[in-house]
DNA sequence: TATCTGTCGATTGTATACAATCTCGCTCCG
DNA sequence: CGGAGCGAGATTGTATACAATCGACAGATA
């Protein structure tokens, strides 16, 4: 969406900053300075002026009133909010592409992804094949989206996939270190089969129904990753999480 | 949300370079140097560059290739799927309020400002009238957005209304200078009053649709103005449309 | 004449010096 | 002994000097 800023020691700054944060080097809660920065880093405070504004406004950071910055920690609350918010927009972004009837071309090539995840899901798992699904289930979402043909709501959804728990891949590893037990993996692939269908045919209704229930095929997954320590520490950005329970799945919410 | 810039330079060009995009000031396409805006506002460079590259993520400006930026034109299109996704966004917070059973003290807040949107939309049409309905509609919206009571939801609905043209009150007057004929205003406060018994009948769907359907309202009041002139210009930021044709009330999308 | 290249100008990126502000701690006075 | 005020240190905000990059224009050569 951002052109970027247009120089190194900007973008340096900005991808090491954030790496350091989704890595959990700053502990939870803690003051960051910006000398303290300049110092990590070997960059002068300019640049890094810049990559503390920017990772402010997509949320990893907070401002502090005293000046400076803290490290934003997320709640579980805040965690499964953000997965449905997007399923909220993929919904309408499922909506939007079936309401707007994609030419036979456009279509061919969501279909294209979607068949050969099909193809993918039925191999015995591995790291190889868990990146090859990563990458299409990655090209399958954003191809939606491209045919929602909607700047805005483009923009939408890429500040909300800007928390990296929120993105479409966060979870994948989960269901499928999962599959050998069950076929959850299958059955989100399932929804994107249906998900096509129902552009196909023009049924936005439905599309956006299931552009939204898939979403929340994370939720379940994250709920299984905190009960997998091995699992839970995978999930990029997990450290964000405030200590909390387990997410209740029978609970009255959502 | 953002706890601001924390100097007084910072936020002075901030403020004064919205306000100057807002105002139009920039011929639209055209490209804003920063030593440009350094000589118009008086304020040096470092400030200037923080207020840009704010500006940039809040979707006024658009960083160029080659450096620099440009005021960011909307199309008629844009504009349209802007108050969608707002209806999207805002329905999924009255489903929100509606499932999470709020509690009769913050209902009553909300039914309370409904109650006095009542007392407003009969009296006759005037300056006073408006700013006070005005008012009260964004208290409305933002008592809503609270009841949903998710800071995540609140975060990806500020982001869309940073632009003046998404934001609740942004077609009000539309609807009051057209009340003189028709009953557009009572019909949408109507529908506030709709969403509040959802909510507190605990009808979730109910409630979103209402909400998503409200948000339509502004469409049909953009309609308006962009029929009348006179109004069009009131339209915060309606230079920043690219010229264009009337919207389609009777296309086939939406 | 067309194209390639080199130089000049403008603009942005980086670094750092300087100013203002805020915090914390110490001391002094009540 | 406690509280208030003052001051030192640290940290952020501002401004500007300097470097690097990009583009345009012009001139030369094929």
């Amino acid at each position: 969406m951002s052109p970027a800023p247009r120089s190194k020691q900007q973008i340096q700054a900005l991808y090491k900053l954030r790496e350091m944060i989704l890595a959990g080097e700053f502990a939870p809660g803690e003051r960051v300075s910006e000398l303290a920065v300049v110092e990590r880093l070997g960059i002068s405070r300019t640049p890094v002026r810049l990559a503390l504004t920017i990772l402010q406004h997509e949320g990893f950071l907070q401002g502090l009133p005293g000046g400076g910055y803290r490290v934003r920690e997320f709640s579980l609350q805040d965690v499964l909010d953000a997965i449905e918010i997007r399923g909220v927009l993929e919904g309408a972004a499922a909506r939007l592409a079936a309401e707007r009837r994609p030419s036979a071309e456009e279509l061919a090539e969501l279909q294209a992804t979607c068949a050969a995840m099909d193809s993918i899901v039925i191999k015995p798992m591995s790291e190889e094949v868990l990146e090859q699904y990563s990458e299409l289930n990655g090209r399958f979402h954003s191809q939606l989206l491209a045919l929602s043909k909607s700047p805005m709501l483009s923009r939408s959804l890429a500040h909300v996939e800007a928390l990296p728990f929120a993105s479409p891949n966060a979870f994948v590893f989960v269901g499928f270190a999962q599959s050998e037990q069950s076929d959850i993996l299958k059955f989100g692939q399932h929804q994107h089969a249906d998900i096509v269908e129902a552009i196909a045919q023009g049924e936005g209704g439905r599309a956006e129904a299931l552009a939204r229930e898939h979403a929340r095929l994370a939720r379940r997954n994250l709920a299984t990753a905190q009960k997998r320590m091995d699992l839970y520490e995978k999930v990029p950005g997990s450290f964000l999480f405030e200590a909390g329970a387990a997410p209740d799945e029978t609970g009255a919410d959502g």
